[in-house]
DNA sequence: TGTACATCAGTGAACGCGCGTTCACTGATGTAC
DNA sequence: TGTACATCAGTGAACGCGCGTTCACTGATGTAC
């Protein structure tokens, strides 16, 4: 939980020679009214939160919110742009391109599971308004495609699937991306204990996937 | 949209005769109290309804909504309870075994996309709530596990899966799972021309899986 | 069959509360000269 | 560098509204005799 608050008070030492321009403290809080939003939606979806209760969590007043947003739905889009940012870093961190596909999938398996650690809250988010309609589902939904297609054009590269009709590398990707969401709901809904087991079920999940393709007759 | 009204001023043909009993005006009532939620949950969460707009939908006073639940919460869970019923009987549906997987493949499609449109609203409540968190989410999730466990039982029986662990059989059975909900919030965000392209996709997805089976040596 | 009483689904007034939004404002930061 | 003015993030009072919940009630249905 972040409150704002003047960061001067908080540290005199390295603050007080650069006093921060308005345009930096306004940045600030907006940031702050985000990370707030994101705390209360660990268990909550988004529809449900208050422009009142995320400005006070940000330590602001709040009429002031509107300074940052027009409205709640605004944030909800910035919050959008700022998780799939973690999305997109994750797709990127897992763009290695190791040799075997058993490399491949557990390198995968777990860049997603670093990134799902690291960032839960962002994932959480993700994953429970995907589903839960409105222009933001619609959003994230767009994002979600955009990956799925980078991924495609990957798996394209690999010499398997070289032959393969773009129709069916989509159907293979979205086929991929759709474990891995399984993956990530499993493991923000299970205690990091049970993580070793998630990440061995999905790569078996994978590996079986992947077990297909070479005997792939489409249509 | 199910408005509560006088039965004997609606059907004063059949009805008045037998006059409806008491118990069974408190269950119209209740019913319509059910369906005038999952109407409203077209298109926003759970979460966000008032007991004062379900009441008045069902054509009652808010105070009188307290006859039928205790909280709006006890209302989600008998919502769950419906629409997985729709759930089970769409298992059971699909439980007729071709020969052929695929056979098995375009039967199962075409049950899957035979009940989602036929109960859209059921299935559109329960893939929003599955992820939205609290206890629906919790009471959904158990009663998907129950429905896995179940195709994994019957998975069992197929010759190629007879030597399987109970472990991959459940891994099978989630992979399948997690294949039909994807395709089932496809059908939900599609318009009804597109249904051929996503069951024609589905299906695929389903027989890349199944290529893989005959070669598949645990970890 | 008729009467007297019990049950209980639904009513309607009232409550305090948090909500989004308006408005005029303050005072520190930024800019022009 | 110093002064006068502009900008604008944040304030605080006020509003009308829908919310969940309480309470005493009504009157049709059900039951006992």
């Amino acid at each position: 939980m972040s409150n704002a608050v003047d960061i001067r008070t908080l540290d005199p030492v390295s603050e007080p020679l650069t006093p921060v321009s308005r345009q930096e403290r306004k940045l600030r809080t907006r940031q702050a009214l985000l990370d707030t939003a994101l705390d209360l939606l660990a268990d909550r979806p988004f529809a449900t939160l208050s422009l009142r209760e995320v400005a006070k969590g940000a330590g602001i007043v709040p009429t002031a919110f509107y300074r940052h947003f027009a409205t709640m739905e605004e944030l909800g889009v910035a919050l959008v742009e700022e998780t799939t940012r973690t999305l997109r870093g994750m797709m990127r961190s897992a763009r290695t391109d190791p040799d075997t596909y058993q490399g491949m999938i557990s390198a995968s398996v777990a860049t997603v599971h670093q990134f799902v650690r690291a960032n839960e809250d962002h994932f959480r988010f993700l994953t429970r308004e995907r589903y839960g309609g409105g222009p933001l589902a619609r959003a994230i939904g767009v994002e979600l495609r955009l990956f799925s297609g980078d991924l495609a054009i990957d798996l394209a590269r690999f010499a398997p699937l070289r032959s393969w009709s773009t129709e069916d590398l989509h159907m293979l990707a979205d086929l991929i991306v759709s474990v891995m969401l399984t993956t990530i709901v499993e493991l923000l809904e299970a205690r990091p204990a049970d993580d070793a087991k998630i990440t061995g079920t999905a790569e078996k999940r994978l590996r079986l996937v992947l077990l297909g393709v070479p005997h792939w007759k489409s249509a």
